[in-house]
DNA sequence: ATCGAATGGATAACTATTCTCAATAAGAAG
DNA sequence: CTTCTTATTGAGAATAGTTATCCATTCGAT
């Protein structure tokens, strides 16, 4: 109970936090676009822009995947999504934690988990140091068969 | 000259390792494979496959972008060459370390650097603790601008 | 209400990668 | 060294995810 509550909380503070974001971008909120803001916020996997789009039809029938495409984007100038590059999964996509942390990736099914979050502050400017680069952002994959797939193999 | 010397030995064990691997899975040693070897064993950087298919042009006019397709999943498959996966940049292929390891790839131009390896063992059996995952690989990636791209921004 | 700019939807275009298949060549056996 | 079997090559077609294009629509300031 308690937990659905909070969960249900978090998401509209996403949301919310993603349309002030964008007005102060001069950005105009529309339904689709608070549409697409949801599900990101209500996901707890790593839906790719397809998943958002079939999520939508439902509500939205003529709702455009270059509009889901175009959102994202926006979203991501934004730094309001993080995007996860896979040239295999497809990319995939997390709006309730935007910022780099970990995730745990089935080779089998392609389930993203994410772990509880690990600090790597002192490992970056460790990176820093040694290569001369502004690090501005990281990303740490584990690859592995998960619990389901391990029953299932 | 200690150094080059070491570099060529390195780089040719490289190229006498896959070889040794594909032949043990019964794989065909073709001039071919043998030139993306070397390609892959001498790159420092971390070629895509379309570099590699020009670099090769040269000395192999006739070789296909195919075959480089081909043989790198071969290689991916006997552990002999590892994928970073990149929508925006194309993947990219790392044939001198096979093995998981942390990148510093640059936003503005797309350079990949290696820098000192980093101990993840820990971490990754506490991931495994926690996920109940079988953990059988990692990814580390920081983003940021490299030394030359803060100079010309 | 009107105007100009931003946005949405449909679809074409693009690009990295994979697939297809006839021709070729590697490697084993004799 | 020659032959045979079969994996591999090369060229281009096919695929899939993403981006670009275009015009109609909508928003929001005047």
């Amino acid at each position: 109970m308690t937990t659905m509550y909070q969960q249900q909380t978090v998401a509209i503070d996403r949301v919310e936090q993603m349309v002030s974001r964008l007005k102060k971008s001069d950005h105009r909120i529309t339904p689709q676009r608070l549409a697409i803001f949801k599900i990101l916020a209500n996901s707890v996997g790593h839906p790719s822009a397809e998943a958002i789009h079939g999520a939508l039809l439902d509500n939205h029938p003529t709702m455009s995947l270059a509009t889901v495409y175009k959102t994202l984007t926006l979203l991501k100038q934004e730094g309001e999504v993080l995007e996860l590059q896979f040239s295999d999964l497809g990319n995939r996509y997390d709006g309730n934690k935007p910022y780099p942390h970990p995730h745990v990736i089935c080779t089998g099914c392609g389930t993203i988990v994410d772990p509880s979050l690990l600090d790597l502050d002192d490992i970056t400017k460790k990176m820093m140091n040694e290569t001369g680069f502004k690090i501005v952002a990281h990303r740490l994959d584990f690859y592995g068969i998960c619990p389901e797939c391990q029953k299932n193999g």
